[in-house]
DNA sequence: GTGAAAGCGCTAACAG
DNA sequence: CTGTTAGCGCTTTCAC
């Protein structure tokens, strides 16, 4: 393993100099800069983490906790984590992967000092982990909303603005009755805030204009959809406006939908709250209010980093909702 | 910050038997460990992670590199994931994470000491990273067959295997005229070698039985899945025996072949390749060949692992494939 | 603009 | 069974 000192041997200068050369913290002259570098070259040398770690006390890695076991929006998590990698290398950062239900893992990392600083995803209304990361000494950011974040920052899509923002949408287009197939029954039972939120957005606003909303649960599959639709249709047979929020249950929501008669972007209307890519990946192009998972993954490093440097004051983030109108828009019974 | 001095002074004893407690490399009496351990307890002692690194040059930290990029086949990248880091757990290592993009990720953390050891995912024919970590002085495990592991592990499903066993079992239940909607084109223009070796096994296996097999491409998409039905059916028409190979299409291939006059489980029999939760999301459960991903990630940890320990030689592990009946399934020609 | 030297916190001989 | 001590490879004062 060549060291330090052995690229300073070999550029005829001292190993602080070369520690210099590769963090700029001092001026070094154009020759002696390029005799290090030539040496560093030559010899093939990286710095030893550990041992930098060490003396640092900086470690170039973020810990990221990830649901891993839920089996339902994986493909939308995956989002939120190439989000997270991609902008960490930016930072020159690595990312350590702590999964969900590890919470001693929090311990082990921070205490530990084996990483710089956190982002937890998945975050529910009292969530135990949150009290374990506000008294940690890295920076921590949370994507989705506690209760309390006891002074950590926080980033999500503004779900209450997305709820405000859908039902104006099916409003404007002529429909008053409306419906949200939402998450499944034991996210809710979590608390899980972004359900909370955008249920929150939708009444607020359908009390405003005067329309009707009914909410169904669903199960992540493709009987809990069939189940939600036919539950729907049985206690509000008017619907024509339908939020539907729920990636995994989506293509059975718009199949079961069309068999029992009401035809997507024909007979109803229906938005998507899910990434755009999940909305062009249907049987038809759905209008829908984008979930920017990796963009949300982006913004928690940038946060975290920011966090890193100076003692910035925490902060929440909510990103607002863009709604694009596409194939399963249908003009409402007010329209006809 | 707590350090092993402020626990050995604490105790009444020296660093060094605070380590060993820690790490159990010698006998301490019981006493002794009862003083050290109360001590830890009560100052909340957690080690520090780059100071041993440093010390031992162990970092208890794996990498794993994950192809992140948006294909499809997510939720089951997201199985061989959890089985990683669940089994890294067990050996008390955690995970760090690599993205299949960042080749200079493998220097990086090799050349820095950053892990102890490393598992790659989804391995091409000609992969231009394994004679990177081959040279690595971390041992290696990949998931996948390159042509020249080049002295590395490997691990993966029996595909080959499976592809015979598939063809057995359609064969067996009176189908002659087979087809294999497989990965998309641009997975076989790479040469990953799973798709090479299942149609090799398909095609062996059919030769033996005196059956024909169709094979199609199948891009990952709602059309692309229409596509390669609608091809198939005009190039074979009489195929009855359909074997599904790509997790993503399977629900749009079968909604496809109903559409079409060929109902999956009644007019045709269907076994996908997938994982087991997959085959039975689907709308009737189907015939399946378990891809076991969660066990093919923590076999990985467990064979790179036990190369830690001593110099084993390296291997490779080809699981064999379980082929289990369900609804998808229907009798072909010869048996009606 | 550059060097010397003192640690960072831990492990693992070496001694007893 | 336990303590002493010499590093592991790097960063960062302090000194010139």
């Amino acid at each position: 393993m060549t060291t330090i000192d052995d690229v300073a041997k070999a550029a005829g200068v001292s190993a602080s100099t070369v520690s210099y050369v590769l963090s700029g913290k001092r001026t070094i002259s154009a020759p002696t800069r390029a005799r290090v570098e030539r040496a560093i070259e030559k010899l093939g040398y990286r710095p030893h983490a550990g041992a930098r770690a060490l003396a640092s006390a900086r470690t170039a890695v973020i810990a990221l906790m990830v649901p891993l076991r839920v089996g339902v929006n994986v493909p939308v998590i995956m989002q939120f984590v190439a989000g997270v990698v991609t902008r960490a290398r930016d930072f020159e950062h690595d990312v350590l992967l702590l999964t969900q239900d590890d919470v001693s893992g929090l311990d082990r990392v921070t205490s530990g000092s084996m990483v710089d600083a956190l982002v937890m995803m998945d975050i529910e209304a009292d969530d135990p982990r949150v009290p374990l990361v506000a008294a940690a000494k890295q920076p921590t950011v949370l994507i989705g909303l506690p209760q309390d974040p006891e002074g950590l920052s926080c980033v999500d899509l503004d779900f209450e603005a997305a709820g405000r923002v859908a039902v104006r949408h099916l409003v404007g287009t002529g429909h008053t009755d409306l419906a949200l197939i939402g998450s499944p029954p034991e996210v809710l039972r979590r608390h899980t805030s972004y359900a909370e939120r955008l249920m929150r957005g939708l009444r607020d606003q359908a009390a405003g204009s005067g329309a009707a909303v009914t909410v169904e649960a669903c199960d992540s599959t493709p009987s809990g959809a069939v189940q939600a639709v036919d539950t729907l249709l049985d206690t509000a047979p008017d619907t024509t406006g339908v939020i539907v929020h729920n990636e995994a249950a989506l293509p059975h929501v718009l199949a079961r939908l069309a068999e029992r008669g009401r035809v997507p972007g024909t007979d109803v209307s229906v938005v998507a709250v899910c990434p755009t890519d999940v909305a062009l990946a249907q049987r038809i192009p759905m209008t829908s209010i984008d979930l920017p998972a990796e963009d949300i993954g982006k913004v928690a490093v940038d946060m975290v980093m920011a966090r890193l440097g100076g003692d910035q004051p925490s902060e929440t983030r909510l990103l607002a909702p863009v709604l694009t109108e596409r194939a399963s828009s249908a003009p409402g019974p007010a329209a006809r």
